[in-house]
DNA sequence: GTCTAGCACTCCCAATCCTTGAGTGCCAGT
DNA sequence: ACTGGCACTCAAGGATTGGGAGTGCTAGAC
């Protein structure tokens, strides 16, 4: 059904019209990809191609444009991925390598692949998951205020504000070393099973701070999973200032749903994940597309990608999301 | 030089003007604001608040808008704050009680002042300042890294990354017991001295972990400073979607740019400080106004406010903005 | 002196019409 | 199976026009 040129000419049409934002027409195409046909030709192909819901037309009289299964078909068969510069690769690495610890990762990532795609870039904090607790600890502010903070194996680091009523310090430095040798090394299920006979423990003039605290850690532990989402490059939007109704505001609208944008990086996998327009099941992101991966190491993972209107660079932004999200695998393996 | 009636025709101009967003001519004022003399009359007066800069037309024959300097004089002499409903109030206390640590605070703070105002907000962390360190802890993760956790009596928790080296948990535990017993309580200035001769009083064998840990909190006191924003509310710059150029894409673009928001809420002291337009004196916020206030107890202290058109509902809005900045520091005051 | 009624004037805005040109669809011919 | 040619469609850009909203000014009333 579709032969060697009718690709061909599915192909112009995409990079065309994303290089150009216009629809584009037969002589165009015969012009700037020099197919050895005439005009009539390519429109005969073009008719075949709309009448299999690869293309349409905005207008009679107009050129063609993609549609999303148009785009689909491009991204899956007639286009890989545009490998980085060795510049680009560079700044990458620079610009990551400066990192202190996991917040700061984070927001550099987001700002880099926001930056590098011209795009908005989101990205998902490394959920617990299968990491370890390594520390516990107790600290009291003032009054009988005080933080309880858990970090696990991947670095990173949760904290609760709890009360401590009117327990003394060497009570509480004692229950610290406790909880630590109790819990130390153990994933979040097993710790809730030790926790749970934890406070029984306790010598009876602290048993009630201790209960309080129990309680942090088990809250900590079981509401891990909403992890943050951080958002950067949301002023690359203003490119496509036409589109505003289309793509601008439902993008703004979406990217303040925390829940949307945890369902849309959940599907992340190991693999660049593209979902093009009404693929994303979601009516606000009808006309934009989502380009995302998985990213982390193995008790440390997450998802990071863009989105953008349909009309993107697929090739670049797809091989940019990748490497970036290798990048930022590689230092978080580092330490 | 401005009568009573003239400051009535400007007090109408500008309500008028936020709620309608169009030029208020002469009759439209007389009719909806009951002032008992002719259209010709307020004519009059129009020219000399034209005079005075306080209004101006976009083209001959339109209504007045009025200028910076026009809403200036609103803000300053006109209006005061619209107190807010017992509903948002209790909204407001609902939503924030609910919180479960500094970081959530933040966060929930910053999305409940977007969705009050209807505005993009913006809101600090809080920074260390005149805070004490309350506790070191070093926590190891896998093969040499290690985390270093230094908490505030704010609450704050910073963290960094760091070498451990070859180092035992043993040697560990006693370094971080020494690190807490010399620096527990001081302030920044006082905790960095102490760190200087930190390292010559430890055993010769932990002298290298000790000097890459000494690094990093010294390195957490100083780059304290530049604490975080963040932004909530962004979609609700579409409601503006004429004035695209001129509101819309400089703020998205400023919103990008961490270093001038702080500079923005560097700003704000204990009332709640207004920047009309030109004030802002930043070319990308010159249609924009900026309705700021610090919010904390005395040893955490930042800015919050929100960012919108320099045609908004300055009264409420302000009363919105003080009203948040008041329930969260209490918030922060309690735990 | 202060206000008002009236009127000429300005200028935006929306509607209308026209032209232009890009692009298509189709058919007859090679 | 491809191509040249031609009629057709339609968006986009100008030009023209007719309100209509609003102003500024002036002469007169209080």
């Amino acid at each position: 059904m579709l032969d060697e040129r009718k690709l061909a000419v599915l192909r112009a049409i995409v990079t065309d019209y994303v290089r150009s934002r216009e629809p584009v027409g037969s002589r165009a195409i015969v012009e700037r990809h020099h197919l050895d046909v005439s005009s009539a030709t390519v429109r005969n192909d073009m008719a075949a191609l709309e009448d299999e819901g690869y293309i349409t037309q905005p207008h009679t009289s107009a050129g063609r444009i993609p549609t999303d299964k148009g785009y689909r078909f491009f991204v899956d068969r007639l286009a890989g991925m545009k490998p980085l510069t060795a510049v680009e690769k560079r700044a990458i690495t620079a610009f990551l390598s400066g990192a202190v610890d996991l917040d700061d990762i984070v927001t550099r990532t987001v700002r880099l692949l926001a930056q590098v795609t011209s795009q908005v870039a989101i990205m998902q904090y490394p959920t617990m998951g299968a990491s370890v607790v390594r520390r516990v600890d107790i600290v009291s502010l003032h009054d009988s205020r005080g933080l309880l903070i858990v970090v696990n194996s991947a670095g990173k680091v949760a904290q609760r504000s709890v009360d401590l009523g009117s327990s003394d310090p060497i009570a509480l430095d004692l229950l610290r070393d406790r909880l630590n040798q109790a819990l130390a090394g153990l994933g979040p299920r097993r710790a809730a099973e030790v926790l749970a006979e934890f406070a029984s423990t306790v010598p009876l003039e602290s048993r009630g701070v201790a209960v309080g605290i129990v309680a942090g850690i088990l809250d900590i532990l079981a509401t891990d999973q909403p992890t943050k989402i951080v958002v950067a490059g949301i002023n690359n939007l203003t490119q496509f200032s036409d589109e505003f109704e289309t793509t601008i505001r439902p993008v703004l609208d979406t990217l303040e749903e925390q829940v949307v944008l945890l369902k849309l990086l959940g599907e992340a996998s190991t693999d660049v994940m593209v979902r093009i327009g009404q693929e994303n099941m979601h009516a606000n992101l009808s006309s934009a597309s989502v380009v995302a991966t998985g990213y982390g190491v193995d008790d440390a993972w997450a998802g990071l990608g863009v989105v953008g209107p349909t009309r993107m660079d697929y090739p670049s932004t797809m091989a940019s999301v990748r490497a970036v999200a290798r990048y930022v695998s590689r230092i978080l393996a580092e330490g």
